[in-house]
DNA sequence: CAGTATCCGATCGGATACTG
DNA sequence: CAGTATCCGATCGGATACTG
């Protein structure tokens, strides 16, 4: 059924100016899921100057519960973008480190993050101005 | 007791190389719940190429629900990346289109769509390497 | 056409207690 | 120290029916 679906995609290349196909859509989306996630955008952040062991991180990214860092950090070494390092001392040692994969991510995610310290005052004025007109519509 | 917050800051400025203070991860962290979104990620991109009709939309970001869709529309408006355009014809018709700030958004998510596409065969490499490493990992 | 309202199962994610 | 296991309320988000 693989066969058949390749061939109903009679014209597979250009699909118009700056458009995307449903599939890359779909695919943009799941791994948006991983990627645009809070904690894994705040533990690539913080991994970012270098390897922290599990409690540092806990510490660093204030909030986090520890089921979270834990599932987030084996989301992020499931997908490569973090090597975890056991030391198997007493008591034992767990190092966590971005690899190289993770590295990059770092530029696109900084990217984000100049978009949203440069746009952050209009989205907040745009904000108060959504607020006030809500709450000048209903006539009472 | 916001003076009273400012008086405990005391030394705001420089952080150190790199690092970024508490309170601007949580906006950040705050801000990606809304960019970082599946779906609005799904309709900045099909507005990036002109203003939609909400109809059009619903066909185009495929498989978003009405509720979905007309909820994240609202979230992008109070936020000023999109407008929403009523004409008071019979049937109503109603177009979505990217504001300037929106525009400017695309620029970032072009870039995390790039590392995607340029990664996501890493991506997958890497979460093969990890299903065989668990599966050889408990000894029956 | 462009929504709104309601219901309801699924997933998220914190809190707490326990473990190699 | 670096987790795992369990519980459980909160939010997410689809399906369906209805409306100006």
């Amino acid at each position: 059924m693989d066969a058949a679906h390749k061939i109903v995609r009679t014209e597979p290349a250009v699909i118009a100016e700056g458009e995307v196909s449903h599939e890359e859509c779909r695919g943009f989306a799941d791994m948006l899921a991983r990627i645009g996630d809070k904690w894994t955008v705040l533990i690539v952040g913080s991994l970012a100057s270098g390897p922290l062991r599990y409690k540092e991180l806990h510490r660093k990214v204030e909030g986090i519960s520890q089921r979270m860092l834990t599932l987030t950090l084996k989301g992020l070494e499931e997908d490569g973008l973090v090597s975890r390092t056991v030391y198997p001392t007493i008591p034992p040692r767990v190092d966590y480190e971005l690899t190289e994969l993770g590295r990059t991510l770092i530029v696109p995610l900084a990217t984000l993050y100049k978009w949203m310290t440069e746009h952050k005052g209009e989205i907040a004025d745009a904000r108060q101005r959504y607020a006030e007109a809500q709450a000048n519509k209903p006539m009472w």
